[in-house]
DNA sequence: CAATTTCTAGAACGACTGTTCCATGAAGTC
DNA sequence: GACTTCATGGAACAGTCGTTCTAGAAATTG
């Protein structure tokens, strides 16, 4: 009955291989051809594994999106406060080995606005993990609007930070204006 | 000697009308051949007046970006400090009528991240733009580096804000949020 | 061994891209 | 009128795109 199995390693592995193709690249130009090169295999490859281009864009965020939780999920400590879990976000965000992947992210983000049916599930989930968190780490206690408030207003304020950052490069300016408002909560 | 004058005022009559296209599509599958379909010409007009399709991009975010500032610049009193510099940007930007065109900067801004040699006249400008308005609007007896800071800030703050509400169109708890940072200034 | 399924590659297809060429009409000066 | 320059459109170019087809090698079961 059963023929050669599939090789479900061997899927992920190159799933790895084209989200790093992806950071490196400008997500708009991104081609079965480019890809396909970068990873030293065929087109034809990569359609058997991925199905469509669409379908393979849609499986690039979603393991783009695993990494960014993880990442700043793993610093914030289990009890940690609001203050600190902000800190941990920044410090990991501000780290230029992460730039890369954070470019990509709002590389996405800016064309998912402009076409939200397309990346629809990164758009919204994007949006709500970081808040979660940052919900979560006031505690219990606190009364749910003031806490979606100060969620909504972390989450924002990091975020255009690192986008100040990433697009004038200029570490100084920002990173003071960082410290100073982290030492603000 | 003098054949038929250069029609500039029909130049930038088209170059108008490219840019309110681009606001309802995605700036990434902008082509000649949309672009003069949704204007009513033929791609050759285009090339014509503009050159390259690169020149072309150029010249709409050339023009993208004088309506932002233009817009947000005459909302801004000649005399008003930071908290109403700040209310007023906020105020012209959630309102959705601004939306296409800010969603189109957002898209533009991700994509240029990734390849800053193809917009970087953008990318270096916008960021500036704002933040000097607002470092002026704190007064010449400012100490420079707090004034930076504090420019730095809200123009992240209000950029990140506006970028959850562009994404998640929720506006109740964005709105919330900015009204309590708005009021904290 | 045969049978079956996965995996991979190369070639080709039609659609679309930016750009160039050619021809024609429009608006000026002499 | 002739002449020159700008303006416009249609056709065609080579290149790239996503996708499909065909065919053979690899890995499993019986």
């Amino acid at each position: 009955m059963a023929g050669r199995p599939i090789d479900h390693e061997h899927r992920a592995a190159l799933l790895d291989a084209a989200v790093d193709h992806a950071t490196e690249q400008v997500f708009a130009e991104l081609s079965w051809r480019s890809v396909a090169a970068a990873l030293g295999v065929s087109t034809t490859t990569l359609v058997h594994h991925f199905g469509t281009k669409e379908q393979m864009l849609a499986a690039i965020l979603d393991r783009l999106r695993e990494r960014l939780i993880a990442g700043s999920r793993d610093l914030a400590g289990e009890h940690a406060d609001l203050a600190t879990t902000a800190r941990a976000f920044w410090t990991w965000s501000a780290d230029e080995r992460r730039w890369p992947t954070l470019r990509l992210f709002f590389a996405v983000y800016g064309q998912a606005l402009q076409s939200p049916d397309a990346h629809a599930g990164f758009l919204g989930q994007v949006g709500s993990d970081w808040t979660a968190a940052l919900r979560a780490a006031q505690g219990p206690d606190v009364d749910p609007d003031l806490a979606s408030r100060r969620a909504t207003l972390v989450v924002a304020t990091l975020r255009g930070l690192l986008l100040d950052l990433l697009a004038s490069g200029d570490r100084a300016r920002v990173e003071d204006a960082a410290e100073a408002y982290l030492a603000s909560l």
